[in-house]
DNA sequence: ACAGACGATGTCAGCAACTGACATCATTAC
DNA sequence: GTAATGATGTCAGTTGCTGACATCGTCTGT
């Protein structure tokens, strides 16, 4: 996340460091406090200490606030997927990933639920995220393809990835048991299988 | 639809018929010869001889224009898997469901294209797009359950039909072949077994 | 046939998201 | 030391969208 090295700030800079941080943590926190919709981006601003030009030159709306994670999610997963064995089949590759993906948030179980449950309560936000993941299934099937997968097999294979992660997602945010979220992962898929198996 | 038995009008009426029915075409003309953006409300409602109040009266905001038939496909595919064959397999009872709705467009395949092209060219019409499909696979999962299909093989399975329609609807839409609807969500699912079975 | 309820539309004022143009000023480069 | 750069501020404007209220045909009951 904001993992940008600064250089020492003596006090004297102009202005305070990792605005952008700042504009990210006041957003989230009044979504959650009074809802998506009742937050305005002036209210946003001046919360990080800024103005309302300056988060529009941050994120390109109001939802994509929310939504900075997505970029290092698919590159993690795509990454994963170019750099997977050969031998390997389509799906086995595709849920490989998801569980490498699930370290970005396996420690993060709290803030995830949290961001989650605001996107829950808002129908633009559940839109973006749609979105996103749509993205990320294009992404994985471009991999795919790299790996010589051919149409429509990619597609659909990065398709099937993500409604095996969106029921494991929902699944490890809601749940009280301590499951692995590569567990979920795996049991997704094996649902899936059977399912389309014709069980 | 719009088929209220309308008495005949004499043209006495205050208003012209059809005011929500004027307001849809003129904004697919206006999306489709200028683009969604760079339409304005004002527009569409201009054209269709009606203000702009009015336009938001008949529908939610400048996007929903675009997927008043969503809820009609929807009502197709959910009555069809409702009344399928106690037998049937929940993946098989998904794809009669969806061989079926094909009926809606089948011969309309130049509108639909018309149509998707509008919405290919503009990310807000997609993000609306992949909302109606989360809807509809909810809404598939749903009608699953009420046959006894329990969690998580429910909502997989609606999942997986939006993955398979999704395919199939983009190689129905760009195919020079005479390939039929039902055709192509066959061969969709039978790549999606494939791919999820390993291969 | 008349009164009043109803329904679809119009009018108007206003908020909030978003954008373009230009100014400011610390940091960085030469 | 001066000039380029880059992040921010300021301001004016467009557009999507909403609430409140007015208008005026049509329908209902009597």
């Amino acid at each position: 996340m904001s993992a940008a090295v600064v250089k020492y700030d003596g006090g004297m800079s102009r202005w305070k460091p990792d605005a952008r941080g700042r504009l990210e943590q006041a957003a989230l926190e009044l979504y959650a406090e009074r809802g998506f919709e009742q937050t305005t981006v002036a209210e946003i601003a001046q919360r990080a200490g800024l103005t309302e030009r300056t988060f529009f030159r941050h994120f390109a709306d109001k939802r994509e606030v929310l939504f900075w994670g997505a970029a290092a999610l698919q590159e993690l997963i795509v990454r994963s997927i170019v750099g997977a064995p050969d031998a390997a089949t389509p799906i086995d590759v595709i849920a490989t990933a998801l569980e490498t993906a699930g370290s970005l948030f396996e420690e993060r179980r709290d803030g995830a639920r949290q961001r989650q449950a605001v996107i829950a309560a808002n129908a633009e936000l559940q839109e973006r995220e749609l979105k996103k993941l749509a993205a990320l299934a294009a992404a994985m099937a471009e991999a795919l393809r790299g790996r010589g997968v051919t149409e429509p097999s990619a597609s659909l294979a990065g398709e099937a990835g993500i409604a095996v992660f969106r029921i494991a997602f929902a699944r490890w945010i809601d749940d009280t048991n301590p499951h692995t979220f590569s567990q979920l992962i795996r049991e997704s898929l094996n649902t899936l299988k059977a399912v389309t198996a014709g069980r």
